[in-house]
RNA sequence: GAGCCUGUAGCUCAGUGGUAGAGCAUCCGACUUUUAAUCGGACGGCCGUGGGUUCGACCCCCACCGGGCUCACCA
């Protein structure tokens, strides 16, 4: 509200106003978002892009209009079981079950009274874990209940136009025997995808006939007896609920289209959409569960806060994306620089920190040191522990704790798994040569000895420092920098390391020794 | 066949109708007991091509060329 209008907005604004225009248009005074669920997969980083970027929009459009606004999770779950999943125990049992609604299929977990509550209840899970608001729907629960009934009649008034709408855009095979409506067989309780041959719209039935045995049936639109197809049954939600917004893929664009037109013939407007890219990988292949390339949310997760996977979502949905590996330290340090600069913003509606925390930056937000640096201190000290960073970020931010810098905290447990898992094997341990060997094996007999504390110096890194020093020079290393090398590239893998001593000191001497030992015995 | 995205520094990408930006890479320098993260500086771009609108276009419009994806079975 306080923005500059003349200026352009960020997108979640712009959607906000797009929404704004529609409700006063139509005379609303909410408004209601949605979100819809494939009802076989597992939630992924997909799904939560989608809700994040509604809730944005929909945070938007409350600091835009004042008005109140819900979002529905709405999981199809009513859709027939086409393929039992790979990554799902109890397969044997499903394939029995194909073609019957998710709800009705028992639970290859047996946690839930079903398959599709399972799915339900994993989506729910999920969404709350990033502390999303939303209110969740289940198809089956709207069909069975009779919450649909009235727009299922109105469907199946306009039974005529949906088919010719969706006719045009299918092939010969299926269009001979395409219906929006898919009655559920009374016998064996599969979604039949069979040609209604009549539709009685006094009665509120269809008429088909099992294409196995002949015997023709009479099936009621209501009720949980039928459901539709599935643009069909996307216009009838919007009809149905009056739907403001959705977003969705670029891979449903002419479903976006079909169901547009359907839900105009049902005599409404269709919510504001927006269509945003797909993901890629890193060769900009489409991202899909099923190939199961890209990046996992946990695996995000477990190297970055989930701040800066926000950050990726908010930047540019309309543009296509890689999602994999090398995105991650970017986004987190583009977070860290959005979240460092909110507080002295001029038009902080610009910045993807507002949105990301609602408005409200929580304490402790940013970093005063940037992921990139961490994980090359990281690499660079080989850090296997919290404390061997933290005793290096002192040296910059003196007396610098997880207490005090709770979110540098985060950072640090995410740059040690980063190194641990990425960096660290792929090093290579040079071999030393034999100069090299005595001189570490001296280091070694020495540190054991304890000798550091016949060298001068204030603190143990600098006798350590000194310890060091002192062993070089007592080796023939011409130049002495070449003992330095040695053990960097010997016993870090870098070519460039930090002041020895001091990451004795931080390491522990003991532990020193070890990778020393191991170095040799390696060698 | 239809649709969508994209072309900016060597690489990966930001960007705004008004003097072209970052990170990495490269080079120089500072710090350091000849050693790191770091810090300072330099180098580097007909902003794909050609038109148009404009006082002014990397940005808006059109065409073309190149790169890529998606949908054309199901959802």
């Amino acid at each position: 509200m306080s923005e500059n209008t003349t200026s352009p907005l960020s997108w979640p604004f712009r959607e906000a106003e797009r929404i704004a225009e529609r409700l006063k248009q139509k005379g609303k005074d909410h408004a209601l978002f949605e979100t819809g669920y494939g009802p076989s997969g597992l939630p992924h980083i997909g799904t939560f892009g989608e809700v994040a970027r509604t809730s944005w929009v929909r945070k938007a459009f409350t600091d835009l209009t004042g008005l109140p606004s819900r979002l529905l999770a709405f999981s199809d779950d009513m859709d027939g079981l086409r393929k039992v999943p790979d990554n799902v125990p109890n397969k044997e049992m499903l394939r029995e079950f194909i073609g019957k609604p998710l709800t009705k299929i028992p639970d290859p977990f047996g946690k839930f009274a079903s398959f599709g509550e399972h799915n339900n209840n994993m989506l729910q899970d999920f969404l709350r874990s990033f502390g999303f608001e939303f209110e969740f729907a289940s198809a089956s629960d709207y069909y069975t209940s009779g919450r649909f009934d009235d727009a299922l009649l109105h469907v199946l008034r306009h039974h005529d136009d949906i088919v010719n709408i969706i006719l045009p855009t299918l092939g010969p095979e299926r269009r001979a025997t395409y219906s929006p409506i898919l009655p559920i067989h009374p016998r064996t309780g599969i979604v039949m995808q069979v040609p209604i041959e009549q539709v009685d719209v006094a009665s509120g039935t269809v008429f088909w006939t099992d294409p196995d045995d002949g015997l023709k049936y009479e099936t009621a639109v209501t009720g949980g007896s039928a459901k539709l197809q599935w643009k069909a049954d996307w216009a009838m939600r919007w009809y149905a609920l009056d739907v403001d917004y959705e977003m969705s893929g670029k891979d449903l664009i002419d479903s976006v289209k079909l169901s547009s037109s359907i839900v105009r013939a049902l005599g409404k407007e269709p919510p504001v959409t927006l269509t945003y890219e797909l993901f890629l990988d890193e060769k900009g292949q489409k991202i899909s569960k099923s190939k199961g390339n890209g990046l996992s949310i946990d695996q995000w997760l477990t190297y970055a806060p989930k701040e800066s996977l926000s950050q990726f979502m908010y930047h540019a949905p309309q543009r296509a994306k890689k999602l994999f590996f090398d995105v991650i330290p970017r986004a987190t340090d583009d977070y860290i620089a959005a979240a460092t600069s909110l507080p002295t913003a001029e038009k902080p509606h610009d910045n993807p920190a507002w949105h990301i925390h609602g408005g409200v930056l929580p304490e402790h937000a940013g970093s005063p040191v940037g992921f990139g640096m961490l994980l090359n201190l990281a690499s660079v000290i080989n850090a296997d522990s919290p404390e061997m960073l933290w005793g290096f970020i002192r040296a910059y931010i003196p007396g610098a704790d997880a207490d005090s810098y709770p979110f540098l905290a985060k950072l640090v447990h995410h740059a040690i798994a980063y190194n641990r898992d990425f960096v660290a094997p792929a090093k290579k341990f040079r071999a030393p040569t034999e100069v090299e060997r005595a001189g570490l094996t001296d280091l070694a007999q020495s540190l054991t000895a304890g000798e550091q504390g016949q060298f001068p110096g204030e603190t143990p890194a600098e006798k350590l420092q000194n310890l060091v020093y002192a062993v070089g020079k007592r080796h023939p290393f011409a130049p002495l920098k070449s003992w330095f090398d040695c053990l960097y590239q010997v016993l870090l893998g870098t070519l460039e390391g930090p002041r020895f001593g001091g990451f004795i000191a931080l390491y522990g001497v003991e532990r020193t020794v070890t990778l020393i030992e191991t170095a040799l015995a390696r060698g």
